[in-house]
DNA sequence: GCCAACGTTGGC
DNA sequence: GCCAACGTTGGC
């Protein structure tokens, strides 16, 4: 038998339209409104169990916690026309402290993060020691 | 198919 | 508020 492997992502939100808070209020949400190819990519790509950094764009600039893919994707309901998807998420737990944007910039690991190489992009896959080096250095203490 | 113009995102 | 980066659109 195989195991499972476990991918993982993150997602860009502005606290202002959609913050952390707001999602754990919730508890479970549609990751919907995203028009970009890649970003559809990405979410299509998303299996069930996969886990999700939550990074808060514009304010904060900084990941805030963890969540998990709930349901893969399907058509995003809130699309007019085109053919979009979006997944449902759920939060799984903060991280025991917000990593910045400046202290991914400061880290020579994360220097090929997408986050950094194209800003732009509001879902994005994170690889193994990326995701590895930020959950140790949310357990460890800002200077 | 190229490329200039324009719009959007997001950091500063 | 500004601007860089990037995506999209439309003229040719």
């Amino acid at each position: 038998m195989s195991k499972k492997s476990t991918q993982s992502w993150m997602v860009k939100s502005e606290p202002t339209a959609y913050g952390w808070s707001t999602f754990v209020d919730d508890g479970r949400t549609a990751w919907t409104g995203v028009r970009n190819f890649t970003a559809r990519l990405n979410l299509r790509a998303m299996r069930k169990g996969d886990r999700v950094l939550f990074y808060h764009s514009v304010e904060g600039k900084e990941i805030v916690g963890l969540a998990e893919v709930a349901a893969e994707a399907y058509p995003d309901p809130t699309a007019k026309e085109g053919d979009w998807s979006c997944v449902d998420l759920v939060p799984v737990k903060p991280l025991p402290r917000p990593v910045t944007l400046a202290e991914i910039k400061e880290n020579p690991k994360l220097q090929e993060m997408k986050l950094l190489r194209q800003s732009r992009l509001s879902v994005m896959p994170i690889t193994p020691a990326e995701f590895a080096e930020i959950e140790r250095m949310s357990k460890t203490k800002s200077k």
